[in-house]
DNA sequence: AGCGGTTGTGCAACTAGTTGCATAAAGCGT
DNA sequence: ACGCTTTATGCAACTAGTTGCACAACCGCT
């Protein structure tokens, strides 16, 4: 039940048409729900018929053409209720820790080469959230709104580090103590 | 595709019935791959058509009687194919974060009690973990798959950590500054 | 003018996961 | 022997997300 709600929350910081929405959810938003254009589109459309957004006047074109959406007064008021309605927290879910798990049971072999990556792949994530707060959030200035997505880019952060972190110790494990049997 | 993998797992470290499994998805392996009993017993149905898992001998039983299913040759050798075989991390996606960067939005009303009772979740989900690591995993002995084990719930531990540390932070942002306006 | 890449929208079919319900057997109290 | 609860398996229908492809318009090149 989250997509719609995402797409309220980019279409009300910026009106947008379905490609550029979906640019935009290859980072920020995307960052912590991704989506595919066809999810999107399918989405716009629903949202549409539902009376929360609308395509941006002076515009009625068909396949091949631009169709940009902003959000109804309706949209806003259902992200506010979205928002404020209590939802439980999402289960823990990772393959990852999964094949771990597994691991243990039929060894371990191959695996490293593939928890290097993770950990190449998290560091570059990392990298990159980093680069964002800085250029984004300066010590200083911060604005009432700019300090709640602060705290989601601060959660990113926080989190691509344990995974770094914790590649790092399960490698250490793999590779340090190949003893004791 | 995780799903067949958990099962696999779960039947080697002991065989079992599609309840018994359902139990113990709520805990241990569900902690980090969670399923219903339905998912689990369609699941176990096709693995057991693919060959990669057979029905304990000694029964043939219809409804309401119990069918329990070990792990036959393939299974364990597919389920080691799927360990070493690379997969990409999955992307980072949670509605709260979601949810805090609407609130930048269209506001925090309502929102600080159900970022409380999330903390207070978290709490219990790592107390819970903390009991675990005790009971399972005292200082001294480790085998050598027992790590690996442990290092898994590291990761549960470490990641509940982030949470209630995150959500703190989130709460004393609400609380703390309602001024700046 | 005509070809080829890029931009942009979208359908169809699939996989994964959830929810609600049906059904059967076994245990137990009376 | 009867009904009630618990244990146990499963079907059907749904929602969410993914993948592969089709198609139209536009832009630039030659």
């Amino acid at each position: 039940m989250s997509l719609p709600h995402a797409i309220l929350t980019a279409l009300l910081e910026k009106p947008s048409s379905g490609l550029e929405l979906t640019r935009r959810f290859d980072k920020s938003i995307g960052y912590f729900w991704s989506a595919t254009h066809q999810q999107i589109y399918r989405e716009l459309g629903k949202l549409e018929g539902e009376g929360l957004i609308r395509t941006l006047p002076a515009q009625q074109p068909a396949r091949g053409q631009k169709k940009s959406y902003e959000v109804l007064p309706a949209g806003r008021a259902e992200l506010a209720r979205w928002t404020a309605a209590p939802q439980d927290p999402r289960a823990l879910r990772d393959p990852l820790l999964l094949r771990l798990r597994a691991a243990a049971v039929v060894g371990t072999a191959g695996l490293a080469d593939d928890l290097r990556r993770h950990l190449e792949l998290h560091r570059r994530q990392l990298a990159e959230y980093r680069q964002i707060e800085q250029r984004d959030f300066p010590p200083d200035r911060d604005a009432p709104e700019d300090r709640l997505r602060h705290l989601v880019l601060r959660a990113g952060i926080d989190l691509e580090t344990f995974w770094t972190r914790w590649l790092t110790d399960a490698l250490a494990e793999f590779a340090g103590p190949p003893d004791a049997d």
